[in-house]
RNA sequence: GGGCCGGUAGCUUAGCUGGCAGAGCAGGGGACUCUUAAUCCCAAGGUCGGAGGUUCGAAUCCUCCCCGGCCCA
């Protein structure tokens, strides 16, 4: 029998042998605290000497003999129980100490402080509100092995405190996001992640059906071409926070499903996109690092507006030395790039060659926020030409830290243009492009009853998430990236 | 998909030029009424990711596979 195994073992003997007393923990459904943790301790001068209740998991015990400490763990910290034969008697003293780490206890006693200074409740009673059947991981080095990390993130957020503040350093952002929006009076909407069309980004999607209606149904890409539905009903500033699927590898900074926010405003052009997404940023920034500059990957970074601006075309040609202006077809692109350690097949064409070559020579640089704008058409089904320059579009994508933040242009309002655009994409999909935009007619007829012109933009929030936090990759801010399953032990 | 690295007790790990798999924490027994990585004594705990192979002998060398990480695609 596995060590693991014995250790089971014993603590269902003991959860057994309680339950045939008539004690059992799982029988319990309520336990009234009075405080937190963090509220003895920081409020300790007021609550000395008060009967306090408080709850959570016994993390420690220090045994001896006729005394005994323990640390319990609630949502808010940490406060040392201390408990004494004399104060207990011999019953309710040997129950104590037949605790195992991990257990989920309530307690009640009188606040006092150890002769070493430490805030502690003197215990007089206590109830087992949850026996831990398993044992946890060793208390000083806590948990490191990734994948069980990841796999059994419940046992990373018990044992390790850095990474509890990285999930709550998240829902803060989220939040302060939400509110950011609602303060410059965006309208919150859930569309669809079921899509009979999916579009709004170059990305392969998860296909599903649907049983009742025998119909094929994809699972987001992007909710941009519903919101974009919205301006024509006549909402001006809309926005949605939520999960997108795209069905590519898993790696440092993918995972298959995360959390993108988009919002659009009619009536705002480029420019008004670029002041929303450094307004956005700082204000998160200044949520979760106390000011607009913060560290990532040993770099200084400093969000404060207004971020540079990079032409996309003269920043890859001044990084490679090909001008992708002067490349009129994909044979010339891919001439002219196959002296670039580009690694890159026949089948990639004009754009995804000048893609491939900004990935690797230009935004490795990005460490300063930067705006690169000025996208040329082909590669920008969804946004509006420039009048003086009919091949480039409203276009901007963020980098900071060299990392790829979101998108944003001028929304296509002109319903002709379009179609062919969409029928460019079709085109690129019979040439082999598996992440060209499918045909929405529908969108294109919402088109026909009149869009205003209207500023979109997309953020992605774990990668936000990941600089702010100066993670080392994306897993490390979603609580359970997605891995390849194992056969239950 | 390719390259490199890793998987040893519940956890953190040593052992890797082949020769009885070792420690700390956790768990068990004992001592201890102010400890906080408590301390001290005792005993126990292993399918060395899996399957083959080489060898008198494999955690260690070889092959394949599984899982993960990093980099590239």
């Amino acid at each position: 029998m596995s060590e693991q195994g014995d250790q089971r073992e014993a603590r269902l003997a003991k959860l057994k042998a309680m339950q045939q007393e008539g004690r059992d923990p799982f029988a319990e459904t309520k336990y009234e605290r009075t405080h937190l943790a963090a509220e003895l301790q920081e409020h300790f001068q007021e609550l000395e000497g008060n009967n306090i209740t408080v709850a959570g998991r016994l993390m420690a015990i220090r045994q001896h003999g006729k005394s005994a400490f323990a640390d319990l763990a609630d949502g808010s910290g940490q406060v040392q129980l201390f408990a004494r034969l004399n104060e207990l008697g011999e019953e309710v003293f040997a129950r104590f100490l037949d605790l195992d780490l991990g257990d989920i206890v309530g307690a009640r006693g009188n606040l006092m402080k150890t002769r070493s200074g430490e805030v502690s409740l003197l215990l007089e009673d206590f109830t087992l509100l949850a026996k831990s059947l398993r044992p946890l991981p060793e208390k000083f080095h806590g948990l490191k092995d990734v994948e069980t990390r990841y796999r059994q993130r419940y046992l990373d957020l018990i044992v390790n405190e850095e990474v509890r503040e990285v999930f709550k350093k998240r829902a803060r952002m989220i939040t302060r996001l939400r509110r950011s929006l609602e303060e410059r009076g965006f309208v919150e909407f859930s569309t669809p992640i079921l899509q009979p069309i999916y579009g709004g980004a170059n990305a392969r999607p998860f296909t599903t059906h649907h049983n009742a209606l025998d119909m094929r149904l994809y699972m987001r890409i992007a909710p941009e071409l519903y919101l974009k539905r919205l301006l024509v009903g006549g909402f001006e500033k809309v926005y949605e926070i939520g999960p997108m699927f795209r069905n590519e590898g898993v790696d440092a900074r993918h995972n298959p499903e995360f959390t993108m926010l988009e919002a659009y405003q009619a009536y705002a052009d480029l420019e008004d996109m670029m002041d929303l997404f450094e307004g956005l940023v700082v204000e998160l920034a200044e949520e979760v690092c106390e000011g607009t500059t913060f560290t990532y990957r040993g770099n200084e970074i400093d969000v404060a507006p207004p971020w540079r601006r990079l032409p996309l075309l003269a920043a890859v040609e001044e990084a490679t030395g090909v001008d992708f202006r002067e490349l009129s077809g994909d044979e010339e692109a891919r001439a002219a790039c196959a002296e670039l350690d580009l690694g890159h097949t026949d089948a990639d064409n004009w754009g995804a060659l000048l893609d491939k070559a900004f990935d690797r020579y230009v935004q490795p640089e990005l460490i300063q926020p930067t705006f690169v704008v000025d996208y040329p058409v082909a590669i920008s089904p969804l946004a509006k030409r420039k009048p003086e320059e009919l091949d480039t579009t409203f276009r901007f994508e963020p980098f900071i830290g060299g990392e790829e933040l979101g998108n944003a242009f001028a929304e296509l309002n002109d319903p002709l243009d379009q179609r062919r655009r969409f029928e460019q994409q079709a085109a690129a999909r019979e040439a082999g492009d598996e992440e060209a935009h499918p045909l929405d007619e529908d969108f294109v007829t919402a088109l026909e009853y009149g869009m205003p012109p209207a500023g979109g933009m997309g953020l992605g929030v774990d990668r936000l998430a990941m600089l702010l936090l100066d993670a080392p990759n994306l897993r490390e801010v979603i609580a359970f990236p997605l891995l390849r399953t194992r056969e239950a032990e």
